[in-house]
RNA sequence: GCUGAAGUGGUGGAAUUGGUAGACACGUUGGACUUAAAAUCCAAUGUCCAUUAGGACGUACGGGUUCAAGUCCCGUCUUCAGUACCA
């Protein structure tokens, strides 16, 4: 009989899916276990063979902690908004809804093939109305909050409006715009609503403002910071441009101290944590005024070094800075106009690509130095950044470098304030080696109590106080798309009013087209149906809009990063239409034990859900407040990517092996014209595209035509796609998942190499012949020898430690030497060979299961309890060691059964070249140097 | 520049965390079975010297600690990822 993985493989997935095998609940007395995925994408590409390592990996996992009589939540659904399906649409005129439906149910046959242990039952995708009707009524949570920072949390808005009437704003502690001003309660009560509506804004977590946003003019939508890469937009590599518009935010910046101390509390890795801090980028400094001369304006700027401010000799504001006009000298006003021009005019990109050439223009103006009182020239360069901070600097050029080399450039003077330090060729940035001089009441303090000293001077003095800094910007969440979450807003007078829990969801309507109007809309500005009745409330057409109970409703949608923000309390109650989720289960659930997705995520997706999550904590609704114990970054597998060579200017291609000095091009050719050689396979090739019919080959005296090999990314446009769908039907989902994981650590970006996967395939097939012979099973009920039971141990102890470290490529290793010492053991006996599939179960699910039934089993192996480890088969009645000593030394001593340690001692002392013999438990390691045993370990 | 990770045979990668480096697999070579192929099985496979026995050298490079270093420390180089006039 032999291993008919197909038939096998299909038989069990249906039996899972009928029977409702990994189907979770909440009754169980049995501890919580909750394992997700970052849900996908549902692309039209299908998945690849790089696509399921880590659902793999997840699904091992699972499955273990099944085995080990954890009640499992397993998850999985669809991240299913989004752009790709926006722009098949714009060009083929089919609704988004109809091919994420196709691409869906492709998605869900791949992942099916490959045995998951998903819990189907709770699939979630975004873009229904079921799941973004609660994407929505989060929204309107954060329109309806403010963060209260004297408690820390999120606040209703309501109780901010009471306090404001009652005894207007200047108590309040709250994140909220820089440009608020104080006002008392008789203020706000005689404010007109709208001026209030107005000011609410202001405050609100989720609020409207112009804001100056990154517009992607091909994409014809704003993007968010992590959305661009080096100036271009990360999705299609558009150009972006800074633009101001009126945009949705969110106020993330209220959360930025909480977002950087939750990293101390929860198992992700440095790398990530590290670079979530680098995001939020925390500084701790001081904001210093410095008075204009000849005006009453005032320049604040931030700086983290107020130990240094008697080392400054000018300041620089960015060319964007709101002053720069009003304070610039007639003598200085053409020069200072052409300077702020020339930088408006270089991109972002060209801005970053040429940072080290320095360029500015003096004001003309001076500011007064807060202390000394001195003048202190004002200046205006492209390398103090709007975006940052107050948008201008303390020039120290003896303490910063760039503030250095701008001064060198100038001919601006450098004054020295450190002690004993030359600064002849280069500025002096070491905060812990400084001593201060030339400073007056701060002369021979360090940079700590410096600092501390100036800023107390400044508060009392009322020009500056001590600030902390954060690189983290709000997140602009509008989108001028079709495919999104619409937002329950609607507008009276301009100002927006959010919609009713009760008639959510507000569905997307119905569009011809999902380009933008005629007259620069969003596509939603297209349907005919879409604006709000506050009497019947209820959308209702456009047309019908009279302004005194119909009203228009917000046209742009929410972005991408809104429905994977709160997904994974979703699967606990996934099919609530009451509630996003019982508290029932969200208490049961808490947060995901065992997160598994990639790194690119780190600053987008995995700080956007850790923010909600902080939010919805702060409303209860919630238990934690972090959503993610453990989190583990899978790598990539990448694609081997095959190159023609092609003479430049001609269609005569060259083997790699008879290149001499020919200029190349070198060419994508589809990896499956090439085999494991690296031979192109010609007749392919040529009859592939019309362009290679007639090609010329120069080829060696063999006739073959070698290719260039090049590990990228796996792409389709690359040619270097393996579909798991191929690889199933030749090998079987087992041998993919095997493969899979032997490839390397789970971690680590591998590329893929379809030869390998013949050794963990005829391991399969091993597995299987040791289980059943020719004429079915010949697994017996008969005792097993003491070095089977050692085999079976060994691989228990190794296979138990390899899932807990998350090291799963050395557990398949690990079953391929258990199978080889088993055969050649001849072992036959139940007592061995059941366990063993217990082990095997996880990794290799449908195999295990046919063996297991065949074993006798009625239940399904994923029911079974996983085998425990017994130290004491390790044990070996007698072993002899051989001991080295420093490499030069080597020799073997006896030990009898009942040896001492002095015995030991004494035969090490004599240099007897020996046999070391030890009875019963064996020590991990005898530790012998000449003359003395150094310890016995074990 | 800064941050993080890494550098081991022809290849992917092991190494009980300081204890016989190269497990396991791919590939390659040879052999068995077969009319043949596939499949399967066996053997060899870090480099160099040696007929063998055996020996020398070997974990990017240079030092160091230790009885013992791929592993720890110092310095150098390289690769990958993230981030960047962040004041």
């Amino acid at each position: 009989m032999m291993y008919n993985f197909n038939e096998i493989e299909a038989k069990w997935q249906k039996y899972w899916y009928e029977n409702k095998t990994f189907q979770a609940e909440i009754n169980s007395t049995k501890p919580k276990y909750y394992v997700l995925d970052m849900f996908p994408y549902p692309s039209g590409a299908g998945l690849h063979v790089g696509h399921p390592l880590g659902y793999i990996a997840s699904d091992i996992y699972a499955r273990y902690k099944r085995h080990k009589g954890f009640n499992v939540l397993h998850p999985q659904g669809y991240d299913s908004f989004g752009l790709p399906a926006e722009q098949y649409a714009i060009q083929t005129g089919q609704h988004p809804a109809v091919t994420t439906e196709v691409n869906i149910k492709t998605y869900r046959r791949q992942l099916d093939q490959m045995g998951f242990s998903f819990d189907w039952s709770r699939e979630v995708r975004t873009s229904s109305p079921e799941y973004y009707k609660w994407t929505q009524w989060i929204f309107i949570q954060l329109f309806n909050s403010w963060y209260n920072k004297s408690t820390d949390k999120a606040n209703p808005i309501s109780k901010l409006i009471k306090i404001f009437s009652l005894e207007g704003n200047a108590n309040v502690q709250a994140v909220c715009d820089d440009s608020v001003t104080v006002f008392t309660d008789s203020d706000w009560n005689s404010f007109p609503p709208k001026q209030q509506q107005q000011i609410l804004l202001h405050y609100r977590l989720a609020y409207l403002a112009e804001t100056e946003v990154n517009w992607c003019p091909e994409l014809g939508t704003v993007l968010a910071n992590d959305e661009i890469i080096n100036g271009i937009s990360e999705r299609g590599g558009h150009q972006v441009v800074r633009k101001k518009m009126t945009q949705w935010s969110m106020r993330i910046s209220a959360y930025a101290e909480r977002l950087l101390l939750g990293l101390n509390t929860i198992d992700w890795t440095d790398a990530l944590k590290e670079s979530q801090r680098n995001w939020i980028g925390k500084s701790v400094g001081a904001l210093v005024k410095f008075g204009l001369k000849d005006c009453d304006d005032v320049i604040e700027v931030f700086t983290t070094r107020p130990d240094t401010i008697f080392g400054v000799s000018f300041m620089t504001l960015a060319p964007e800075h709101e002053l720069v006009s009003k304070i610039t000298t007639k003598n200085q006003k053409a020069s200072v106009e052409a300077y702020v021009l020339a930088t408006a005019r270089r991109s972002e990109r060209e801005r970053i690509a040429d940072v080290n050439s320095i360029s500015g223009v003096f004001t003309g103006a001076y500011a007064e130095h807060p202390f000394t009182k001195k003048p202190v020239p004002v200046w205006v360069g492209d390398y103090v950044l709007a975006g940052y901070g107050t948008g201008a600097v303390m020039a120290v050029p003896c303490g910063d470098q760039r503030d250095y080399n701008f001064a060198k450039h100038f001919n601006l003077p450098i004054p020295n304030i450190f002690e004993d330090i030359d600064i002849n060729k280069q500025a002096f940035t070491d905060k812990v080696n400084t001593i201060i001089c030339n400073s007056d009441f701060l002369n021979g303090l360090s940079f700590k109590e410096a600092s501390e000293k100036a800023i107390n001077t400044l508060e009392d003095l009322g020009c500056g106080l001590g600030k902390i800094n954060y690189r983290l910007r709000d997140a602009v969440f509008s989108r001028q798309r079709y495919w999104g979450e619409p937002f329950p807003v609607y507008y009276v007078d301009g100002m927006p009013k959010v919609i009713d829990k009760e008639f959510l969801p507000i569905s997307l309507p119905k569009v011809e087209k999902y380009l933008p109007t005629e007259n620069g809309e969003p596509p939603l500005g297209r349907a005919d149906v879409w604006a709000w009745d506050t009497l019947q409330n209820r959308v209702v057409k456009n047309s019908l809009i009279d302004h005194s109970s119909i009203f228009p409703l917000e046209l742009n949608t929410m972005p991408g990063w809104a429905g994977s923000s709160w997904y994974f309390n979703r699967y606990m109650d996934a099919n609530n239409s009451d509630e996003f989720a019982s508290q029932n289960a969200l208490n049961y659930w808490q947060e995901v034990d065992l997160y598994i997705g990639g790194s690119e995520h780190a600053t987008g997706h995995l700080l956007y859900a850790r923010f909600w999550q902080k939010f919805l904590y702060d409303l209860n609704v919630v238990p934690v407040d972090e959503f993610a114990k453990k989190l583990i970054n899978q790598g990539m597998i990448l694609g081997t990517s095959a190159f023609v060579g092609r003479i430049e200017g001609t269609n005569t291609y060259i083997s790699v092996d008879q290149i001499t000095n020919e200029t190349i091009q070198w060419i994508h050719a589809d990896v499956s014209f090439v085999n494991s050689s690296d031979e192109l396979d010609v007749v392919a090739f040529k009859t592939w595209r019309e362009e290679f019919n007639t090609a010329i080959f120069i080829t060696g005296d063999n006739h073959l035509f070698k290719v260039k090999r090049e590990v990228e990314k796996m792409s389709k446009s690359k040619y270097n796609v393996v579909n798991p769908d191929s690889i199933c039907s030749q090998y079987g989902a087992d041998s993919l998942r095997l493969y899979e994981m032997f490839l390397g650590p789970l971690e680590q970006y591998k590329p893929w190499n379809t030869a390998g996967i013949s050794g963990v395939h005829s391991f399969l097939k091993k597995l299987w012949k040791l289980y059943v012979g020719n004429l079915g099973i010949i697994v017996v009920d008969s005792e097993p020898s003491k070095d089977q039971l050692k085999t079976l141990h060994k691989t228990i102890k190794k296979v138990t430690e390899d899932i807990e470290n998350f090291s799963f490529n050395t557990s398949v290793s690990t079953f391929m030497i258990a199978v080889n010492e088993l055969a050649a053991k001849k072992c036959s006996s139940k007592k061995i060979l059941e366990p063993l599939l217990v082990l095997i179960a996880p990794y290799a699910p449908h195999i295990a299961e046919e063996l297991w039934e065949r074993l006798g089993n009625k239940d399904s192996i994923a029911t079974a309890e996983f085998p425990e480890f017994d130290p004491s088969y390790l044990v070996e009645s007698s072993k002899s060691y051989p001991i080295s000593f420093n490499g030069k030394m080597r020799f073997t001593m006896d030990l009898s059964l009942d040896l001492s340690r002095e015995a030991i001692e004494e035969a090490v002392m004599a240099n007897k070249k020996t046999q070391l013999q030890l009875e019963g438990r064996i020590p991990k390691k005898i530790i012998i140097v000449p003359g003395k045993i150094v310890n016995i370990v074990g």
